[in-house]
DNA sequence: CTGAAAGCGCTAACAG
DNA sequence: CTGTTAGCGCTTTCAG
């Protein structure tokens, strides 16, 4: 099948390529007829635009890049999710990249970004990221850019967020109320902002509310189901009075859920837990375990929009970069529920 | 900051941007002196390459299509993760599409892609996709295409499946060894054939074994956790005789756990159950539960990998098409073990 | 080893 | 309302 250009067209109706051009992209200045024609002639040879061709010459690709750690996470694959549908109801589509958690792999996600000439880019960053020069580079070639959940520190970018430090602060005031009042927290080891935030929401209930920092209730790790164990296993071995966990993230919890099962506490009555994510599973487990919900879907679909809304305004660096900060929703279930 | 490109490092070094070209595309035929002076200069001036020029005029975009039903399916997620990472190893980008189960969109995606000039295209199909119009389109466009899961009927072409019909029959096996004799299948209504064939699967086990084909075991619905408790609910106060359930999905077979143990059901020691999938909670929830792993990140590795056979071989369409089947995993869990 | 020149398919300014 | 013309930034022959 040869390809059919819209050279092609103008032969076959005689008249010039520009004329078919402006025919196909609709252009006031053309008679109706001309543009019946045209449409279908361009159908019936089997034409289909170059948007190659058109994006060098306009300068724009109608591409937006998103790169994400990794697609295998229900929290990241649901975040684009709502970004894809978002961006392809306005005409765009999307270049995907995931950086693996690695830095490097992010530096050659942006930089694939720039070279395909995406006319703009929405990230989460890597665990790893520690400098932020691949994103100066964006921010110098004055190429929109809006980060989601994790924003690097020190950039001054449009990003949605969760209000981690609420979700910290809700799950713990949950837990008081409820009338715990030896709270473990389990958090990771390294220094990513909305962790450390979680941890903050933690504090900050513990003050408000009155209660002593004690800081061999705060353990740091990572987030894997097996550390929750360890840490369960640990506090009952070191003989630590506890009576409830808040972990930074659902997995955790389901192990630490499990351990606590497996030593015969039972849970709500002698140990709550609440976990963070509100993965599938926790309305699924016995006992169903509470958590917050980090509104995935809708974080992808307003980072889509506060990016349609960025690239209409043009200049992208000039304004204050809008940051918006969605609430968090508690899930109260049976974990916590006594 | 103005853009950069070969013409300006030509300008900068005092030779022509055809050699400039030639050094940054490592051509055997440049002095390994001008290929340094020019990666210097290019990274001094923060040159960035243009594809889009170099695709326009190679005609090769180093971008493939991938078309999914929705991204909020782990599913299909995993599948992506694993494609990407292998394609993105080998210098190719991911352009993503939804078609959220329609067909409509699908087509319009299809389309997306062929406007994008795709160096090549990987589908799964939605499951309302009845005709494979915008498929033929590709083909007769000689772009390479690829499917996995979700193969449309009646096109051939390359494909990566599992063996549904083995993933029924193990199940139905598992479930038969297990000394259970009245096992109750739950599919869907729709004419899919992956679904069909689990089915197949079914009733190819009660064959083998010698066990009679009861109509009123076998239920069409949809997939829901809330359609397999319906299913128990019915079964239960039609008074139907049954001891096992084999769902087509995990998320129906945690209803069906739920609504059993609700009504007082043993499982495993009074009724069996065994989904499909594989699904994060599955192995969380109590009992766990039995399931047919899918191999999904294997999947999407596979169907890259026969992908870029493909685009080596070259006249994609002459060849009698690959088609790779997995054989799935029997995972064997406390629903099922008595 | 390097240069000159053509052209990929389209957009858009200018001319009529 | 339509035609003419000039590129977008690169790859790729053909010369030298």
């Amino acid at each position: 099948m040869k390809k059919i250009t819209i050279l092609d067209i103008a032969k076959e109706l005689d008249i010039t390529f520009s004329t078919v051009a402006r025919a196909l992209n609709d252009h006031p200045a053309i008679s109706v007829a001309t543009k019946k024609a045209v449409r279908e002639t361009a159908d019936r040879l089997g034409y289909s635009p170059n948007k190659v061709a058109s994006s060098l010459r306009s300068g724009k690709t109608k591409i937006i890049g998103i790169l994400v750690p990794r697609l295998d996470v229900s929290f990241f694959s649901s975040v684009v999710h709502g970004i894809e549908g978002v961006m392809n109801e306005n005409g765009y589509t999307i270049l995907l990249y995931q950086s693996q958690e690695s830095a490097k792999q992010e530096s050659k996600g942006i930089d694939t970004f720039l070279r395909s000439r995406a006319d703009g880019i929405i990230a989460s960053i890597s665990l790893e990221t520690e400098d932020n020069g691949a994103y100066d580079e964006i921010k110098k070639r004055n190429i929109p850019l809006a980060f989601f959940d994790r924003v690097p520190q020190g950039l001054d970018v449009p990003s949605v967020t969760i209000d981690d430090y609420r979700g910290g602060f809700m799950a713990t005031e949950h837990l008081i109320k409820a009338g715990y009042r030896r709270i473990v927290h389990i958090n990771q080891y390294r220094n990513i902002n909305i962790f450390n935030e979680r941890l903050r929401g933690y504090l900050g209930a513990l003050k408000q509310y009155g209660l002593p920092v004690d800081e061999s209730l705060i353990i740091k790790g990572d987030f894997s189901l097996e550390f929750g164990r360890q840490c369960v296993r640990d506090l009952l071995a070191e003989g630590i009075d506890f009576d409830a966990i808040f972990t930074l993230e659902d997995f955790t919890a389901m192990g630490v859920v499990q351990e606590l099962k497996a030593a015969g506490k039972r849970i709500p009555e002698q140990v709550g837990v609440a976990g963070f994510a509100n993965e599938a599973f926790t309305s699924l487990v016995s006992p169903t375990i509470s958590t917050v919900d980090q509104r995935t879907v809708e974080m992808g679909e307003e980072v889509a929009h506060l990016f349609l809304k960025l690239l209409k305004q043009g200049d992208y660096y000039k304004h204050r970069p809008e940051k918006i900060v969605l609430e968090p929703r508690l899930l109260v279930r049976e974990s916590s529920s006594r």
